[in-house]
RNA sequence: CGGGAAAUAGCACAGCUUGGUAGUGCAUCUGGUUUGGGACCAGAGGGUCGCAGGUUCAAAUCCUGUUUUCCCGACCA
């Protein structure tokens, strides 16, 4: 009914993204705010999305030598303070623990807000010849930043993610480390999200605190904003000075070790729903989705329906999918609304007259579309359809991420063409003066410096000085 | 952290101006009829009004503080 739907209806994506993104966040039932600021619920199916994020990923990890760790939540002050770059950059935001028991502690301690300095600590104790390296381990835990705005998923102030470090004999390994790890991040994209990211350097002005170079990889959102989304960092031996993280190599010289740490969140959850959403609520690709396949009984009092129905549920799970088989007394038009909001990728309504005819109807989350199956059929059919339903998502955000992308030949170009949304690619004379003016004239940041370059002039538009290399702008999260 | 808005049942809101200890719709529960796009009828349960103080015979309502959420900036994954 008319009142029900009122209730029930998200904000429109395109009348407010912003209460469109935190609609979909709730009433998917993802998360739930909880009473401190920032921190959120992970609800079961939220939870569920990570869990799909964390086996795609855990697995690639393990085939390319890394093992899990867990390394403390505490890091004390003195130690978070070895690294002056890296300090400098998380102090503003350290959550700090300054009472233990009933007693002052002597020595504050720091909630981590990543664990470079706790695996730094190790790494010394542990290292002592080449024939150690490389040590490749990656965390799994949550970290806390005391941000001022948080938002789901996108900026919390406590959020989960996944932390490797890693510690090489030599500079070239450990730089093929980052960019491997990099690369599996934007296969993560193309594989299991669906989500196409842009690749490449960070600037200076962008690179994280105590790192020599960062990469990143960075979506774009459906309102036009950018989104980083993963970032792998080559420490070169600033940390391992720091730490006195040393071997002795087979030439018999003490040196120090080659680093990298890389990094993704839940802010990845962030990502698939403002990348693939929709009006009615949230779009899944399926290979992360909880549950792929819904089954919708149409009529279920009527013999046979549920039967069936059961019977459908086994087959598919026997080809290894995650299905669910509604047969609760809510009326089909509500399963069909909710598993939409649910962003469930293939529905399967099946009825009377499927029941006859030995066919059931799929259909596709991402596109409304309706398809008359064979149940003689379903498995193929079924498989075929995820497939397909993944292949267009990817590519209707590929799509968009290539249109949105404009290249500005003057400053006055750039600033127009900025306010549009996207990726605007603009030749950059390297200087962070000109970031600087760009951040504070339009509220946009470099990206990245694409791996992709092209050469489109000689000079930067914002200064007039020499131009060697394409930057990206976009306006972010 | 600055500027603005909000907080009353699971959700969305009304009540506040002019104090007299809560109301509507949806949701929930029971029974029945239904079932191909958020069903219908009948009945029932549920809140002390974000939290903490204050004013008052009396506070959802007035005052002070505080927390959280949303929007806009500055900071960041």
């Amino acid at each position: 009914m008319g009142i029900d739907t009122k209730n029930d209806a998200i904000t429109s994506r395109d009348v407010d993204f912003a209460q469109w993104y935190t609609d979909v966040c709730r009433k998917a039932e993802l998360m739930d705010y909880s009473s401190v600021k920032g921190f959120i619920v992970y609800r079961p199916y939220g939870f569920a999305i990570w869990e799909q994020i964390q086996n795609y990923l855990d697995h690639k990890f393990k085939q390319t030598g890394h093992e899990n760790v867990y390394m403390p939540m505490m890091i004390p002050e003195s130690l978070l303070q070895k690294e002056k770059e890296h300090v400098e950059g998380f102090a503003p935001e350290c959550a700090i623990v300054t009472i233990g028991g009933q007693n002052q502690l002597d020595e504050r301690l720091i909630v981590r807000p990543t664990s470079e300095t706790l695996f730094c600590e190790h790494f010394a104790k542990i290292v002592s010849s080449y024939r150690d390296l490389p040590i490749k381990y990656n965390q799994w835990c949550s970290v806390v930043r005391w941000e001022k705005t948080t938002r789901p998923f996108l900026r919390g102030s406590e959020f989960l993610w996944q932390e490797g470090h890693t510690i090489h004999r030599t500079k070239e390994e450990a730089k093929h480390e980052t960019l491997m790890m990099l690369e599996i991040y934007k296969d993560m994209g193309k594989d299991l999200l669906a989500i196409p990211f842009v690749t490449g350097q960070k600037t200076e002005k962008e690179k994280f605190a105590g790192a020599e170079e960062t990469y990143t990889i960075e979506a774009l959102m459906h309102d036009g904003k950018a989104l980083q989304s993963g970032t792998t960092h080559y420490f070169g031996d600033g940390f391992a000075k720091a730490f006195g993280i040393t071997f002795q190599d087979q030439d018999g010289k003490v040196k120090h070790v080659q680093q990298t740490s890389w990094g993704v969140s839940t802010r990845l959850i962030g990502a698939i729903i403002m990348v693939h959403g929709d009006d009615n609520g949230l779009v899944l690709p399926p290979r992360v989705a909880p549950i792929q396949v819904v089954i919708v009984p149409i009529q279920q009092a009527k013999p046979g329906i549920v039967a069936k129905c059961t019977e459908i549920k086994n087959r598919l799970e026997k080809i290894g999918l995650r299905v669910k088989f509604d047969d609760s007394d809510r009326t089909p038009g509500w399963k069909f609304a909710e598993y939409e909001m649910k962003g469930i990728p293939l529905r399967i309504e099946l009825g009377p007259r499927d029941l006859e005819s030995n066919k059931v109807v799929l259909c596709k989350r991402n596109t409304g579309e309706k398809i008359q199956c064979k149940i003689d059929e379903l498995e193929n059919a079924v498989l075929n359809t995820l497939t397909s339903i993944h292949e267009e998502m990817y590519h209707k955000a590929l799509d968009q991420l290539l249109n949105s992308i404009k290249e500005a030949n003057t400053y006055d170009e750039f600033k127009s063409l900025i306010d549009k949304g996207g990726y605007i690619k603009m030749m950059w004379c390297g200087d962070e003066t000109c970031e600087n003016k760009i951040k504070e004239d339009t509220n946009a940041t470099s990206r990245c410096i694409p791996f992709e370059q092209e050469h489109f002039g000689d000079t930067c538009p914002v200064c007039g000085k020499k131009a060697s290399k394409v930057v990206l702008f976009a306006k972010a999260y």
